[in-house]
DNA sequence: CATGAATGAGACTTCATTCAT
DNA sequence: AATGAATGAAGTCTCATTCAT
């Protein structure tokens, strides 16, 4: 390691080992001698700058996912009209997914673990990007129900779901052991939703019935 | 031969103990100790049953997912038409989730841990549920279109990708940490993509190419 | 270790090795892993006897005050009056000491520690043997009263400032490395308080013999 | 050159700490981080005054003993006649440790750590206070007895026994958490003793007052 | 079969001390 | 002289698993 200057980058460059421990060998078998060793520092460094190895593991979830908001944020802020932003979404998650593909076991840690410790550090920091995702959904289906693109849709209900079924392709994916490009499956999945199965005929029958249901979302 | 139905019988209660007991403390913080106080017998009994603890994880799992499958198959069975059968599917999954709420988080941990050990077990227990999540999707994908129910669609994509749906809602709904009802986002799911969102001015001008990626679907 | 069937028993015997460790290396400097290797036993083990090294403390001074005050007891049942009562006790105090002089050092670091430590339990112990002392004491010294050996003393501090000497003498004989007898020291601290309070009539009978007692003082 | 003297200054600041800090938590439990930082300077300040944390205790407990020492001194000095530096004795140990009062117990860990260190100066410094005391004392004796007020008696033995019974009555005072006036102990501890060592003469004299105290107790 | 006493590898964490700046 | 970041030895305690009874 070179030589670090400041506090926070050094922070940062645990961090960075911490990360690459932990999706290797999951956080129970990561020992903290694992991290120091890998960072060339002395196991207590570590405390100096996290307090415990739980801290730590915050730490490097936060690290990820900032990155996350911070890449779909400025590709968004790039995108010129909705549909171009929907698909920098998309691309950022794919993207960012990918080039993690080892590590992504690791998110399902921290989510289980989020569940059971009484840190209430771990929920907040996983709604918290649930949130900036679920807005940022909202706010792009609003202006696709607007441009005429959309038909009318609760679209915080509609955010909700777009965000639920992103991490449950992730997930799949994840336990499909990747065997499939994560893009495809995003794609795929904005046909369905985009266009809808139903066929002109069934479509005429239920048309008034679905479109409240859809309106109204899941209140 | 009583002594093994016996044998059979107290293994179900065990693992009724620990389903219990990880369910609550989850899996790396449930002792064994507290399993076999749980179900009020020795430590040493335990290991009569099971070879370690992972694997008694495995059979709390294997456990679950087998009566999951059953209510599914059972109701499946009993309906009639396809689109019955969807409903029925539908309705284990939001009955069975609900009804274990509380179990929800062990899934994943049980997820977590099944990428990470080194027994492969783990994995082919999730992926025969998984595999027989999609099978019957694919089948109940494929009667619908034959109906007309559905456009034409590539069956085996489309029930993979609703089996990812579906694990995402579940996943959001435990992140979420269960607040809302979880039928409520099965059936927005479903009225989602029976009937698509695009208006008919947009579906028109796209209605060719999104079809033809639908009937290839992720190939 | 010999073979033990019953769990006080093997208590016990942790507790015997315990002292000895604490005994020569200190408490602080004792490892648990030292008393396990000195009783031929696993670390674990010690663990299930005692939940942490300062309840082993705890039971090693128990241990020991339990054995001071029973043969207190014991020996005082047996002396008829008064006066050999009194000798019982300072005979007792002596041995007890002398027999365990390596062990002494240990009882300062048992008080030093029991002033520290938030457990409230080694307070108690230590002024549960105080008060047994006191209130012998306290018995004694009336009957010494009433019998007219003693001129009319309040009892009560009598007896509180003579447990007070008794320990200043052996914290002097520690702190002095235990360089003299300590029997000696003993019995001139008894002809000094004697002389103080025999009554007259006493103190005539007595005189000559306590005046070159304390004369010669302690050699 | 006035470095020199702020270097000698500095020291005792840090020993003040250091003693404050040592009497709050004790010696085992308080950090050097902890004394660093009420004394308001860097960790590794403390280093370039102090070769370890063993002989910073030390040198706080010399500071503490050097006053106590001073205090006597000066005091008896000034006292005319013999009784009444026993007296100037007595109250400057009620004083010393009245207004020190929460530091007592650490006095209790220095002795315990003192018959534990490899380093011998702790017990010598212990043992040049109590050299200082028996010697003023066996002085005192002598004059008391030369001056016809006390029997003949062994001044070196009985200046031993006056010095242990201070430290237990001290010692008893700590245990029982304070709860008494300390002045109140080492009064009625002279009237027994007075009243045992007194010769005849005098104690025809002080007879009635010495009796009414005896009765009174330390009450 | 059932048990639970025994085990010991190994985890996290602490903190006195060092030393480069 | 003063600092505080870095260190790593060492400590207590845990707990899955074994095995004699």
């Amino acid at each position: 390691m070179p030589a670090i200057v400041d506090k926070a980058a050094k922070r940062r460059e645990i961090v960075r080992y911490a990360a690459d421990m932990f999706a290797i060998t999951g956080y129970h078998e990561t020992k903290m001698q694992d991290i120091a060793t890998a960072a060339d520092i002395g196991k207590g460094t570590i405390y100096e700058y996290f307090r415990t190895k739980e801290e730590l593991f915050l730490a490097v979830y936060d690290a990820w996912m900032s990155e996350y908001e911070h890449v779909i944020r400025t590709r968004v802020e790039a995108a010129t009209d909705a549909l171009t932003k929907v698909e920098a979404i998309r691309d950022s998650a794919v993207e960012f997914y990918e080039s993690r593909a080892n590590q992504a076991p690791l998110l399902l840690e921290f989510w289980a673990h989020a569940l059971r410790t009484d840190n209430p550090a771990f929920l907040e920091r996983i709604n918290s990007t649930r949130t900036f995702l679920r807005e940022l959904g909202e706010r792009l289906t609003q202006e696709l129900v607007d441009a005429g693109w959309f038909s009318k849709v609760d679209s915080e209900s509609f955010a909700w779901l777009e965000a639920g079924i992103s991490d449950g392709i992730f997930l799949s994916w994840v336990l499909d052991k990747r065997s499939f490009p994560l893009d495809k499956a995003y794609t795929f999945r904005q046909s369905i939703i985009g266009l809808g199965l139903l066929s002109e005929q069934a479509r005429a029958a239920m048309q008034t019935k679905l479109a409240s249901k859809i309106a109204a979302g899941m209140s």
